[in-house]
DNA sequence: ATGAAAGCGCTAACAC
DNA sequence: GTGTTAGCGCTTTCAT
């Protein structure tokens, strides 16, 4: 068979059997003795506490360079209260997981924390194994919850019990409950209803994410204002209801499509229904972006890849679980975190590609309110 | 300020000042005593060691199981070699490493290993920090690498050098230093290419992925045998140049498509290029998939998005990380594994959708060889 | 402001 | 087969 020098043992100065990790590390020991001081005041100094002086600071810090000491996590978490672990909950194979998992980890490599991702059902029937996984073998500091598990009672419950703090991602419900980090979804929706707008629409559709869902209604909220501020009626018949997939965008297309005096835009609350409208659109014949121009929100890896390219907003995923994480961080247990807000709203970002156009047949004119912004948010 | 009990210590019998992921914990003392026997025989059951009589395990085992005890990694980790962790890279946002994830997980929550992800620079400016991540604060017992870090040489040395195995995923280079699973790409572009055949094409484009990928050259190689079964000569005009990008594909189908006697389908050695060869092909006003079948590789999650949506070939990425985790635990240090096998090659399954049809204008029909198959490889 | 000693929960080594 | 002892690398007391 194969040789495989990945998997043996390689030798090292303090390598003793069956003990593969010291390999080339030095321990608090080693520093302690090169720098001349006790053990406890290399702690001291890693840890940032007080009562040390600049001198001894520097020294300590030098012996900790040369010779590129990194404390063990296992050693720290058994006598103090931190793991230096925070734990990322992945429901599922969504794209978004892993911007969220490199946001996160921004801020964990800038903190000295680590990552440890488990798999946690989302219907959260396997809720006490996750608990156990969390608090049991390696007790995370911390958890980024994004959705749908931010908004999962039994989960925000049972991390209380056990004493687990934890930052939340654009949470619907108990807002009040932890820190969180959100998307400006009223204002994003507010500015690409305004670009649909200044394109000339006057008749836009709209495609209604979940019922319950706050996204949902934030961007509705927005889509209605921008309408209103534009002196335009929202007309009801032109809002139709979906549910975040493709199919229901799909389906709701063609009611939309078929009415007497059909939209000349269709704003679809998310990208995924969006590509739904625009693959029904196609089908009923429609030349896009001439016939109708179709906007979605999210910027998921298709819209870049459909033709036209699909104008929509992006979300900056990672920015908001880098806060969040820092939200974690910086109330994790033996650190002081109070003057730190506890929420967070990003703005997003339009992304105009070849799916928005002026329409072909314009309406009557509708009255401008103010100039182009393609930043939302503060 | 808002509230936050999610971020308050509670407390708990054993709670101590800065101490909170004691909450509840039993440790191997409570056992050993709640069993009426000593902590070393307790430990050697958990770790499954010989000379144990089954009496006492079975005590032990619902002593464990009465008091929900799991040993703490970070104790285990202290004195035994191993730390229950595996290592996951992530290179950039790919929706492939989150499906790794989860299979991954799968194979280590059944193991008790935990799974900690940490980002790398594919081109690996990085390394040293993300070696010293891995080696450093809190060891890891193995690492998974997916493409393109599974080709890394300096971070391949780097790794044999700490000493910490790790496992493959479809590596192309350097095959027999490491354990790895791959998916069978030849048999799967042969299938794809039969497929085509099967509809009644003949003249088959194919559009190539980079030079030097291995996954290229065996698609390539699949493409080119499918034909020659089929009796076939492979027509060099219509193999083209990609770069497994969209604008790749989207490049190569102007060429392909205004050959003088231009394919009725083209087969793109991966999604992205297929979604560029369709993107192409509508902007030349042809009709899809009467005017011509598209074929792609991987089924990413735009494949199932477009219109009409992508035949296309799906890779096993769950169950190839799981298998890889599984060989890394297998071999972990402790651990015998000799007998497992290090190399392990997965079928891909064919996902036929609407982008492939018989052609508008047959070709002479070709001898077919053989009957359908839609699972490729064992 | 600094150091010495104790001990976290577990497993390796060595008794018995 | 089973128990005892020692100690991993760190942080916490508590002394100085």
């Amino acid at each position: 068979m194969a040789q495989t020098p990945g998997c043996f043992k390689l030798g090292s100065s303090r390598a003793r059997p069956g003990r593969r990790i010291d390999v080339g590390s030095k321990t608090i020991n080693d520093v302690a003795k090169h720098a001349g001081v006790s053990k406890k005041t290399v702690s001291r100094i890693l840890n940032s506490e007080p009562h040390v002086s600049a001198a001894l600071r520097e020294r300590v810090l030098n012996a900790v360079k040369e010779l590129r000491y990194r404390p063990r996590t296992s050693a720290r978490s058994m006598r103090g209260g931190r793991s230096y672990v925070l734990g990322f909950l992945l429901t599922g194979p969504y794209p978004y997981a892993i911007e969220g998992q490199l946001g996160a980890l921004t801020a964990c490599r800038r903190a000295g924390y680590h990552l440890l991702v488990e798999a946690m059902d989302p219907a959260g029937t396997d809720l006490d194994e996750g608990l156990e996984l969390l608090t049991g073998g390696l007790p995370v500091d911390g958890v980024i919850l994004l959705p749908p598990l931010c908004d999962n009672q039994a989960l925000m419950s049972g991390l209380d019990t056990a004493g687990i703090p934890y930052a939340r991602i654009a949470p619907a419900t108990d807002r009040q409950r932890t820190p969180y980090v959100d998307p400006d979804d009223l204002r994003a929706a507010h500015v690409m209803t305004e670009h649909l707008l200044e394109l000339g629409h006057t008749r836009i559709g709209f495609i209604k994410g979940p019922a319950g869902h706050l996204a949902s209604t934030l961007r509705l909220d927005g889509y209605r204002q921008a309408l209103k501020d534009w002196g335009l009626a929202a007309e009801e018949e032109l809002i139709l209801d979906g549910r975040f997939t493709f199919e229901s965008g799909y389906d709701a297309a063609g009611p939309l499509l078929h009415l007497a005096d059909p939209p000349t835009a269709v704003f679809a609350s998310n990208d995924l229904m969006a590509l739904g409208v625009m693959a029904r659109a196609q089908e009923l014949g429609l030349r896009l972006p001439q016939a109708l121009s179709v906007a979605g929100f999210d910027d998921i890896p298709s819209a870049a890849m459909t033709r036209p390219d699909l104008t929509t907003m992006r979300q900056p995923i990672a920015r908001m679980t880098e806060i969040a994480t820092e939200m974690l961080i910086g109330r994790a247990p033996g650190v002081e975190g109070g003057a730190r807000p506890l929420h967070r709203t990003l703005g997003c970002e339009l992304v105009i590609r070849r799916s928005t156009a002026p329409p072909s047949r314009p309406g009557k004119t509708a009255a401008r309110r103010n100039g182009t912004s393609t930043r939302t948010g503060r």
